[in-house]
DNA sequence: CCTACCGATCGGTAGG
DNA sequence: CCTACCGATCGGTAGG
């Protein structure tokens, strides 16, 4: 009873959390109101308290699920035996993918992270600088080994992270070319600039 | 007289729009309040409506700057006479420059203008797309004249627009390399990686 | 899970 | 340009 009970909650919980990263992706979190969310649930807004804390908690499990979820794979990637750039582009690979598949938590956790509260804004903002401090490390490794172009390695990363994290239409753009295309594509682009010919 | 009391008046408006630029960038758009805005620019709320009509007329007239601006520059890029590839050169260092320059404007053009209220809101999307369809023409003439890697132009638009245009942290960068070298760092790593070699 | 309701804050107006 | 103030809406609580 209390098994099956726990169990009801949960899933409800992620119905909620699923359609709030909806909501926040569609209207901005700031602009979404937890009467919009309430009615996407099908609830009154009241009984989401239920289930969640506040309004500012979601955003917090949204943005946290992203950023654990990158954290595990540069771990991962730094510890395989490979060229830096191949490192770089397995990266890329993982980001398209990313955004392939959880496009809307993608796009919270991106760009509306700075609606978080402040225990959690600065976590947060520790957990990104300290992923890119990492990925700026494989690229200078890159460089370094003469694998990649003579440039300044924290304005390649940030110029690859926003070149893939930040668009707006990937379901227009998925819908007109294969999900595969579209992943050969931005790494075509992406890779061969940073390559050294 | 009226020449002085009218100059007077731009100049505040000036001083309105540039405020607001600020802090949409600084806050986003719905968590700016008129209050906020009243405080920077050193008067009460309700006073700022002598010199502006609402809000959403901020938001407006910035993201109708911004813009208008790109609407020239491509408008200018299309008639010159040089390789595709060089025109799109050309574009990606006005973007560069632009956002050097004009920072708050065009992130928040680029960033806020979903909040547009909607006869301006399909206005800005109209531009915004015929600035895209223009620039994929390019970058598909390229193609064709195998100037360009064979890739979908769509997409190629997508990564080099976003590449650039989102970033927020300009500020952080510009500080730590010499503008001159942040053009040059982005212009390598996007054109190269369009080149077809 | 709902109804009833709260204090705070919002964009904006009236009137001087 | 200010004071006074409006109706609407917000996130969230109490109580059942």
């Amino acid at each position: 009873m209390a098994r099956i009970k726990s169990t009801e909650n949960n899933s409800k919980r992620e119905v909620i959390i699923k359609e709030a990263s909806k909501l926040f992706k569609e209207k901005g979190f700031t602009a979404t109101s937890m009467r919009d969310l309430a009615e996407r649930v099908g609830v009154e807004a009241p009984s989401l308290y239920n289930h969640i804390q506040s309004k500012s908690e979601l955003l917090k499990i949204i943005c946290s699920n992203v950023g654990e979820k990158f954290a595990v794979k540069i771990a991962e990637v730094e510890q395989i035996e490979m060229p830096a750039i191949e490192k770089v582009e397995k990266l890329l690979r993982f980001h398209i993918q990313e955004m392939i598949n959880y496009y809307e938590e993608e796009y919270v956790s991106g760009r509306e992270w700075r609606y978080l509260k402040d225990p959690y804004l600065s976590e947060y903002r520790e957990q990104r600088r300290n992923y890119r401090k990492r990925f700026t490390a494989i690229i200078q490794e890159g460089i370094d080994q003469k694998e990649i172009k003579k440039l300044d390695a924290n304005t390649a990363v940030l110029i690859l992270l926003n070149a893939i994290t930040s668009i707006d239409q990937w379901h227009r753009i998925v819908h007109k070319v294969s999900s595969k295309e579209l992943e050969e594509n931005i790494v075509t682009i992406l890779i061969e600039g940073l390559r050294n010919n």
